[in-house]
DNA sequence: AATGAGATCAAGAATTATTCTAAAAAAATC
DNA sequence: GATTTTTTTAGAATAATTCTTGATCTCATT
């Protein structure tokens, strides 16, 4: 853990939304502005190695890094663009009700949900 | 419909394997070799359009294309790289046995799986 | 058959997120 | 305190994809 490790960290415990590299550069630049976008991305990349953070993909969209180390879901709002954890139902591995023809084992598991989430639901039918 | 459409669709219908675009862009050469990998991209951003093609994406790798339209979600072998269609349930849309905290509007889900299939399983445990 | 409008194709440049390289800075070890 | 190792940094490189633009095709109309 090195200074510039220890405030990346924090930038995502702080504020547990899902941010690009980009915004955690921005974030963090305003405790350590001499900060690199190079050291950004090292870290995030040292930081997922541990297992202290966990990287979070929808389609090719820039790469989201998230604290959470609970197994989780994500779901991301068309509307204002935030991205929200989804637990899991306990049944796992395959789980969720999935009927696997036979012979697959899964190991991992990766769902995303797009939708509109309750603030903007709430803004367009109130 | 162009002719280089028609190939290119044909060319995922014939081998539902869930090809790159530069994999259907090696394959379409041999029947048309002047097509240029530009208007691959092109011709399968208009059969996705057209909703005859789906994109597919697990994490940051390139997008792969298929053309099965029934909703569904996606294995991909840690050995071999292959990737299967997986049906999801019925019982949509959040189905699943998924607990989404109120307020969750879900229209649309992407499911992938990771782990080993049923031919890389027997390799390894005979 | 020639014309022309509009769609499509194709070559290469541009873009974007990310990774790599190499040198400077910092930290750890002797 | 000198030496070795690790980390940071700026900038170049990369890879997938998109954009730009002129050439080519399609096809209804003369
Ligand atoms: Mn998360
Ligand atoms: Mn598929
Ligand atoms: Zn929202
Ligand atoms: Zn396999």
């Amino acid at each position: 853990m090195t200074r510039q490790r220890r405030i990346i960290y924090d930038a995502l415990m702080a504020k547990r939304d899902h941010p690009t590299a980009d915004e955690v550069f921005s974030r963090v630049k305003k405790t350590m502005p001499t900060i690199s976008l190079a050291t950004v991305y090292n870290s995030l990349e040292k930081l997922v190695e541990c297992g202290l953070v966990r990287q979070v993909n929808r389609d090719r969209e820039s790469t989201r890094f998230c604290p959470n180390l609970k197994e989780h879901g994500h779901f991301y709002c068309r509307e204002c663009g935030s991205v929200h954890d989804i637990d899991l139902p306990s049944t796992r591995p395959s789980g969720l009700g999935l009927s696997l023809p036979p012979g697959f084992k899964v190991d991992h598991l990766d769902l995303n949900l797009l939708g509109t989430c309750p603030e903007c639901g709430a803004k367009q039918q109130p």
